[in-house]
DNA sequence: CCATAATCTGAACACTATTCAGATACCGAC
DNA sequence: GTCGGTATCTGAATAGTGTTCAGATTATGG
């Protein structure tokens, strides 16, 4: 209905009844339906409708409800690990302005995307897709960039040697913290600035 | 079925049809079942039945399934606080040493809590209980122990005066942070120590 | 062109949240 | 004490949910 058409489009030259790509077409509908009703309160039927499917269609590309969300889960990581990677190609340089800015950005991204999209935020952090089961890769990408962000910033002598050692451990927590700790209304909006603040300060303890 | 007896009995002394207390039973109910299936998947008639109610008798206590949650989401908080505030009184001291203890514990609990019970822990950031709309209260004792932690580091030395302006800011967003990419399966669960390492290093950050 | 496989439908099942008229038990006033 | 009013709870009904499966439809390879 409100969906935008290429979403509930047939693959192209043929009409009806096979659905050209099913499978991408459900996750898409179902980001849009998280993103307005959250993710619970998501409905299969829903989006089978959306695509203008049957409900039952769904379970030839996933088994149940909960993997559909699943699905929707690696593909929200793959999306904001690309806007990261677009956001740190914006800003070149081997001074330790442009790594600072690089870190901030990096820190920034995530958390507007948090901010802006809190029930697609919701839904990669709130339990709702399991990454332990089968190990650690939906966030690698993103993790290697923020490596490299504080290889950077110890190059240029922003951060100390001795809090290298934490650097991904404690940007990566704070900004995850604070980005949920805002969004369900614990912190106001304002203070993720004096998070970035805190943090660059905090990264050069131990500097002589 | 499997729950205490505690929980299902009627007041003492009168027997069936009037519930004693089925506002707190409800929601002693639905934590139980809660920590076993997550938030999501949480069914108001189950509920219902484990305190041997019928369905409809929830709606005299809650405008509808998500405000129960909700009401589970406040027992939770002022939980966490309690738990909080008795680790703080077993350990007194006006030494540096005892200082951080006692900052270092008040993360632990926060993060033991959040490693043992996952989705009570996902209930009470994942989105299901709204803290705005009514105002930031329910973590506000907390807020106010951390405060005390932070202002006893600060008066010992531990920490410098520059950092002091982002102690409870990089605190809480690191711990809550780490305890979510923890449960979630982002991080090893052995990594929250060293978090208590790299924040205590970074809030010295600044010191001559 | 046909048979086989992939894809999707329709109907069914058990379950869900929510509503509401009415039954039940408590409580205070007489 | 008992009577009336009120808070509390029930039972049934409605509309919607996830899930299953036999069968209809279309695509594909030989």
């Amino acid at each position: 209905m409100s969906l935008p058409d290429v979403l509930r489009s047939k693959r192209p030259g043929r009409d009806s009844y096979h659905h050209g790509d099913l499978q991408v077409a459900l996750i898409e509908a179902a980001i849009v339906l998280v993103r307005k009703n959250g993710p619970d309160h998501l409905s299969l039927r829903a989006v089978a409708e959306q695509v203008g499917v049957s409900p039952s269609a769904v379970y030839h590309y996933f088994p149940d409800k909960d993997s559909l969300i699943s699905g929707v889960g690696d593909k929200l990581f793959i999306d904001l690990a690309q806007m990261q990677k677009e956001a740190l190609s914006d800003i070149s340089g081997k001074s330790a302005r442009a790594a600072k800015r690089r870190y901030r950005e990096l820190g920034r991204i995530y958390f507007r995307w948090a901010n802006k999209e809190p029930n697609l935020f919701r839904l990669m952090f709130g339990g709702f897709c399991r990454v332990d089961a089968r190990g650690t890769h939906v966030d690698n990408e993103a993790f290697l960039m923020l490596t490299k962000c504080l290889d950077d910033l110890l190059e240029t002598g922003v951060i100390s040697p001795q809090m290298r050692r934490y650097g991904e451990l404690i940007s990566w927590s704070a900004v995850q913290g604070a980005s949920t700790l805002i969004v369900e209304g614990h912190l106001p909006e304002e203070v993720f600035e004096d998070l970035l603040d805190g943090l660059e300060l905090a990264l050069g303890a131990g500097k002589k």
